[in-house]
DNA sequence: CTCTTGACCATGT
DNA sequence: AACATGGCCAAGA
């Protein structure tokens, strides 16, 4: 018998989520939270921050609810994530995603 | 069991 | 629009 967590269960829901974000678009830890009804948006990043692979699940694709990325990317910083997304073809804004176009 | 920290968000200044 | 504060809930020490 294994203890799971809340957040435990909720990992694969996020994750999971996550990967049916398409290329070329960005969700928020908010909209994560409310469609899987998590208590807190911080479980998200929470949750992220232990992701297993970034390559499986597009973690770079989830931003703050301005469009501005999450301080600590897990795998190398908002600096590389910003990168990354640009490269996926999502539009930025100064510092900021244009989830004005690119929110899924 | 208590305290601290954390990939957040809404509101106020 | 940018920065600072409070509140939220859970996991780790």
């Amino acid at each position: 018998m294994k203890k799971t967590s809340a957040t435990e269960i909720h990992r694969f829901e996020v994750l999971e989520y996550v990967a049916t974000v398409p290329t070329g678009k960005v969700t928020t830890y908010g909209r994560i939270a409310k469609d899987l009804l998590l208590p807190t948006p911080r479980l998200v990043g929470k949750i992220l921050h232990t992701n297993p692979d970034s390559n499986t699940y597009p973690c770079h694709r989830v931003v703050f609810s301005d469009g501005k990325l999450a301080p600590s990317y897990a795998f190398g910083g908002a600096e590389i994530q910003r990168k990354k997304l640009i490269k996926e073809g999502v539009l930025f804004k100064k510092e900021k995603v244009d989830l004005k176009k690119c929110l899924y």
